[in-house]
DNA sequence: GTACTAATGATGGTCTCCTATATAACTCTC
DNA sequence: GAGAGTTATATAGGAGACCATCATTAGTAC
């Protein structure tokens, strides 16, 4: 047998455990008083009051002013100090660089973007990704020894250390150690994923399909993509190579948007990035040769659709990425065919996230892998490069 | 946010955390000195020493003879009572019933299996299930008192209450609450599940797939379907409908293997359940007509796998069901098909288990059941309906 | 029969959690 | 504005589970 996890083990690893679950009630709720926080955890009033002693003297946790106007003493209430450590989410796509700096909750502190062209040369897109970071931090009045790590989401295939081993859209992507490259840029720990499924990441942590714990994304643009989660957890696949239904001929998404791009309505002098758009925005306004193309577009969205749905039967499918934006115009046909097949219909919402739900995913992964380190039961136990918290939080003696 | 799972808690639940280690540990190796359970479970001698002394109280554990010729003073072994309680699978097909008694380690004490007609009304087939299971206790030497848990495989969509909701191959399987008439049988807890995902899970930790965290298993025979384990662990859906594939229309798998039935070489007078198998036989000896049903038959097959495969990316893909005894004529080309679509192609290997593969997958299943519920943390710490040792473990005062 | 080896068994100490009780701070009512 | 009521805090005592250490024991090797 291999090595398993050893679950329990000393007195210890027991405070860490109760440290951990203490940390994960408070986080989310705004700030939780000692009795609460003693209910939810399940632990007792004084045990829970000297792990949060210990986590406010690790500068996890701070005190804040109590709720007046109760009855009663007033209760002492903690906060968790999402403020102690910066993680920084990057979307790298083929025409557009994202970055946006973020707390321990994952609330966005300042974010920039910057357009890319798709055959730049390497070095231009690296600088151009720096550049984005340095705008972020300096927007968010921090430098980039603050970041305690960085997530990245950039389309093609990622391979399981951060190699990036082929892109579509970004020739310049291919065969690069991606992770190397950054992890020489941030002082930190850098992880890179496809970016469609940081998107179904971000879209099950704070989107359309929040507490679902089997979702489809479907990330809809000029390149197709999807992203898989699995039992509440992002699914890679053995060889990192998870989600890309793309490829199945049957399906017919390899080549895109095609139906979209080629429609006979579409003016020849058109940027083709513009062309998909374009008939979209006219099968809104009920043209028929528009609404024909959107039909056959739906089709083959569909087939791959209904494969992923059959496989997994999933609660939700979401439709996210640049077509969203038409959400309304694709959403009914695809719900008609999907119906025609699926054994047990999912629910089927566009994204909520928008054009953000990369770098939205990205933090959130950035987050998943922090609290994957602190669990771990060997782990620094929650001593990260915490800096102690600014203003001591014991009794101020007044 | 919902209620989570607290994972630390009492200095009780550290010493159930341990004991499960313990537990796990014991499992699978044949005995064990307290020095080599200490250093594989991390805990000290003498904590070790208070679990092992506990868990033989309550009838897990004991003691067997020391191993001889060693140096130094002869260590006491301890071994787990794989024989303290035992569950019973069953798989319920359209033409057949098969029980196995097993012991807490999933080895297989008896077996029995009886015919049966999928057009028999419910209570024929209720009958032989009972009669089935009487055999194989009275094989074993036990009564249905000795039972911990009942898994049962049986074709057809199961609802997640163990209701079975259709079977295209059973007409009396429909819309039936199978689990609530097999606990009116059973005097203990009753697991119902699809009977390709069990075989999924024998496969994966009993057979070719074993130790692999992602797989994609194949049922194919007269009926076709999929089990699927990711990350482990059987994957069943929201709505308990994963792997169903098989509806997919481009795939083609809806009407089963008609390829391989209405071969032109297949005799008239054959009865349809042979058909299969003889252009099976066929083509193995190179008949031209029957290699053209079989690649026929196995384009379509390779279509749903590709679209699992590609959405998945799984370690392996595992060849069972019926006709993997004639997996020399239908991999090849099922491989060479994959190989022309995958990104990355997956290992691809026919079942070693056969066709007790549903049985055994039923029982892995009750074991994962009993499992988890000694892991809950408000769990009956241990004591499920377990007896103490006929021989009491102590030290023998002679 | 003596030396060596490796496991056993017992003792004391530390850590973490729990229950129970006394104390403190604030609101509401009269 | 004093007392009653309410809710939290703070502290003390006790039990459970783990660990390190050391003397003891039961074998093998020479």
């Amino acid at each position: 047998m291999s090595t398993m996890p050893p679950m329990g083990g000393d007195l210890s690893r027991l405070r860490q455990l109760n440290a951990l679950t203490v940390i994960k009630t408070l986080r989310g709720a705004e700030a939780a008083t000692l009795s609460a926080l003693a209910e939810r955890t399940g632990l007792s009033r004084p045990s829970t009051k000297e792990v949060i002693d210990e986590l406010s003297a690790m500068g996890w946790v701070e005190e804040v002013p109590p709720a007046s106007g109760t009855m009663g003493r007033p209760a002492r209430r903690y906060r968790f100090r999402a403020d102690g450590g910066h993680l920084m989410g990057l979307d790298i796509g083929a025409y557009h660089i994202r970055a946006a700096l973020a707390d321990l909750d994952g609330g966005v502190i300042a974010e920039t973007r910057r357009p890319a062209h798709p055959g730049a040369p390497l070095e231009d897109r690296l600088a151009a990704i720096e550049q984005a970071a340095a705008t972020c931090l300096a927007l968010g009045g921090l430098t980039i020894a603050d970041l305690w790590a960085v997530a990245v989401g950039t389309t093609g295939l990622v391979g399981p250390e951060g190699r990036v081993i082929m892109s579509a859209s970004i020739p310049a992507w291919r065969d690069l150690d991606l992770g190397g490259l950054l992890g020489e840029m941030f002082p930190c720990r850098v992880l890179v994923e496809n970016d469609s499924r940081l998107a179904a990441l971000a879209e099950t942590r704070r989107g359309v399909a929040r507490d679902a714990r089997d979702v489809v994304f479907l990330h809809i643009g000029r390149r197709m993509g999807t992203g898989l989660i699995i039992d509440g957890r992002l699914h890679r696949g053995f060889g990192a190579a998870a989600g890309e239904i793309v490829m199945l001929p049957e399906a017919g998404w390899r080549d895109g948007p095609v139906d979209l791009n080629d429609a006979a309505i579409v003016p020849d002098g058109l940027p083709p990035e513009d062309a998909a758009g374009f008939t979209l925005a006219a099968a809104r306004d009920g043209d028929p040769t528009a609404l024909d193309a959107v039909a056959r577009f739906t089709d083959k969205l569909a087939v791959g659709t209904a494969a992923a749905v059959l496989l997994l039967d999933p609660e939700i499918v979401v439709l996210g990425g640049g077509f969203s934006r038409s959400a309304d115009v694709l959403l009914p046909p695809l719900r008609s065919r999907l119906e025609r097949v699926c054994l047990r219909m999912p629910k089927l919402s566009a994204s909520t996230l928008g054009d953000e739900c990369v770098v939205l995913g990205a933090i959130d992964y950035a987050i998943e892998h922090l609290d994957q380190l602190f669990f771990a039961p060997d782990a620094p136990a929650l001593r990260p490069p915490v800096r102690p918290a600014t203003s001591p939080p014991g009794p101020d003696p007044t």
